[in-house]
RNA sequence: UGGGGUGUCGCCAAGUGGUAAGGCAGCGGACUUUGAAUCCGCCAUCCCAGGUUCAAAUCCUGGCACCCCAGCCA
């Protein structure tokens, strides 16, 4: 007999297509390495996580490395709260850059005399045009730029100013250090990149020490090649700067990795825009950057979703030449996946009922042993959960007018209580207003255990929590944080992404009940309430007040079946 | 109206001349002390129009649609 082996997943990719060739042909002798490059601007969010996972994962595959490098060239914007931040939430999803971690402002003074060296060579000069006239001089989408009057100095001249811009004698915008290409190539990359501009502002890492800051073109090639990257890996925007990449790479006559574009993940129902998540979190539409409905890393961290399953979310949705919109379904179907393999099962009531078991011993107290892990028969672990008579049931698994295939409790219908008892409801009280605020139920003895000795048939088992045991929590229920699949389709002109804010992506249930098991677990434990879903306790939970967030709900088969 | 890129099921995505993988969602059904999980089954002729070929999603021609580029941002 031939056993069943599950086959490798082999990735076809474009990119591991492209490694594949050059192996062959030994373009780069045999070396895969990569790295991943953030600008320490901001939160890491879902999708710096296909860059992430593809830069890694490309480096693994082929038994080489991904270098992390922080491309820190714009002192305006960068922090190192956010360089702490990035290293983080990449380390929790569980790749590693070992003892390769670099900043672009390594190479400032390696940079700078490559700059030099292209002056001496005629294809860099110093432009005093103002920015608008730079602009100005570009020309447009269909018509050619022009030269700056600048473009012609001496080399002399411009190794003069070039020095004096270093040294900080202009101040901010009055000069820049530009490549001298082709004002009249079809590419506006190539009419003349400013390669340095004037900035006298201190940076994280090199303080005043420059006051001149190199520009992403003329950074982002370099930077790659000093540090023997074979492959640099970026997102399709950058398809036009490949022919500068590569132009500064061949004049410099040094080591020329190979630049890759690929296309940019986005989620439904949510937002990539660093500019527009900081208007969420500054302007109070949510909690912080770690706010469980933000896309950002550490937002759905704090929501429970873990390495593994965001790692095959990002196998799942593939690396292509085409930017994509993956359905959020996709996003929880992966931390579902992932959740339920692992995650241990407890009872808790959303919104309790309260139901009295009328022939149950008053102060009786029975404590049934309960597996922790039903779904994985390998694993017997169980836990004790206690049962009185009086306990908490979901409201909505109780209908007065049931339909036939409702199979929970109504009048008169026997259901199973999880791992206790069958019980038949008997009775309904209400309040003044009608509400349903109590039921009472009597239950069968010989069901113990939630099995009856006759046989009998019962189809509905739910869940419940002892009332003299429970222990009082707040749960967070998480949806959607936007309303359409796209939040940048509003309906009325005018409108932007805030329009489309889901009202009820936070609910808040105060007075939810667990069994006690749940008391005293650590921050971050994930567990499934069964049969409502993921729950992980939140940071903000005190001894007195357990807080858990919903991490995903489960599957809801009788949300559809309703519907018919 | 310039240049670059992409168009395969509702959503991702394989396929690169030999007769459309897989996943998500959806729809049936089995099983079930979670209406969960699990398990079975169903679910596309490839943006359009011509052409080449015994044979085309794959080649050619011409269209169309969408995305990116005019920061001294990355």
């Amino acid at each position: 007999m031939t056993e069943k082996v599950d086959p490798i997943p082999i990735k076809t990719d474009f990119i591991r297509k492209i490694v594949n060739e050059d192996l062959k042909t030994g373009h780069f002798n045999g070396v895969v390495h990569t790295r991943f490059p953030p600008e320490p601007n901001g939160y890491l969010h879902i999708g710096h996580l296909k860059a992430i996972s593809t830069d890694f994962s490309i480096a693994e595959d082929y038994g080489g490395q991904c270098n992390l490098r922080f491309d820190d060239t714009n002192p305006i914007k960068e922090e190192t709260e956010f360089v702490e931040a990035i290293m983080d939430d990449i380390h929790w999803l569980g790749y590693d850059w070992e003892d390769r971690l670099f900043y672009a402002s390594d190479y400032f003074p390696q940079l700078y005399e490559w700059a030099v060296q292209l002056i001496k060579d005629g294809k860099a000069y110093v432009d005093d045009l103002s920015a608008a006239e730079i602009r100005e001089y570009r020309g447009t989408l269909t018509e050619p730029g022009k030269n700056s009057p600048y473009r012609d100095r001496s080399i002399e001249e411009n190794l003069d100013l070039f020095e004096r811009m270093r040294q900080g004698e202009f101040p901010d915008g009055a000069r820049v250090l530009r490549a001298k290409i082709d004002m009249a190539s079809p590419n506006i990359v190539m009419r003349d990149p400013v390669m340095y501009r004037i900035l006298h502002t201190p940076h994280h890492r090199t303080g005043s020490e420059w006051p001149i800051y190199p520009m992403y073109d003329w950074a982002h090639g370099q930077s790659d090649s000093i540090e023997g990257i074979t492959y640099s890996l970026c997102s399709l925007e950058f398809k036009n700067n490949r022919e500068l990449y590569d132009w500064f790479l061949d004049q410099l006559g040094i080591h020329h990795p190979r630049q890759i574009e690929f296309g940019r993940l986005n989620v439904t129902h949510t937002l990539t825009s660093k500019r527009k998540l900081r208007r969420l979190v500054e302007d109070g539409w949510v909690n912080g950057w770690d706010d469980p409905r933000m896309p950002t890393i550490r937002g759905m961290r704090r929501r429970g979703y873990t390495p593994a399953a965001l790692r095959n979310f990002m196998d799942m949705t593939g690396v292509a030449k085409a930017n994509s919109l993956v359905d959020f379904a996709m996003l929880e179907f992966a931390v579902r996946e992932d959740l339920n393999r692992h995650t241990p099962r407890a009872m808790a009531v959303l919104r309790p009922l309260p139901l009295t078991i009328t022939n149950y011993p008053d102060d009786q107290v029975e404590w049934f042993d309960v597996p922790n892990y039903p779904q994985d028969k390998s694993n017997p672990e169980m836990r004790q959960v206690p049962f009185s008579k009086r306990i908490y049931i979901e409201q909505n698994d109780f209908m007065e007018d049931a339909p036939r295939k409702f199979f929970r409790l109504a009048p008169g219908r026997e259901v199973r209580l999880l791992g206790a008892y069958y019980v038949t409801c008997t009775d309904v009280v209400k309040d003044d207003a009608g509400n349903v605020v109590e039921l009472l139920c009597t239950y069968d003895p010989e069901s113990k255990g939630g099995r009856s000795p006759d046989g009998r048939k019962v189809k509905g088992t739910i869940h419940w929590v002892s009332a003299a045991h429970a222990v009082p929590a707040e749960l967070r229920q998480y949806g959607v944080l936007f309303s359409k699949p796209n939040p940048e389709e509003v309906d009325e002109e005018g409108q932007d992404f805030l329009s489309n804010l889901n009202p009820n992506s936070l609910e808040i249930l105060p007075d939810a009940m667990l069994e006690p098991a749940l008391a005293e677990v650590e921050v971050g434990a994930p567990f499934q309430f069964m049969r409502q879903g993921y729950y992980v306790k939140d940071p903000d939970s005190t001894p007195e007040h357990p807080v858990f967030n919903l991490t995903v709900t489960l599957r809801d088969g009788w949300a559809k079946a309703r519907k018919k």
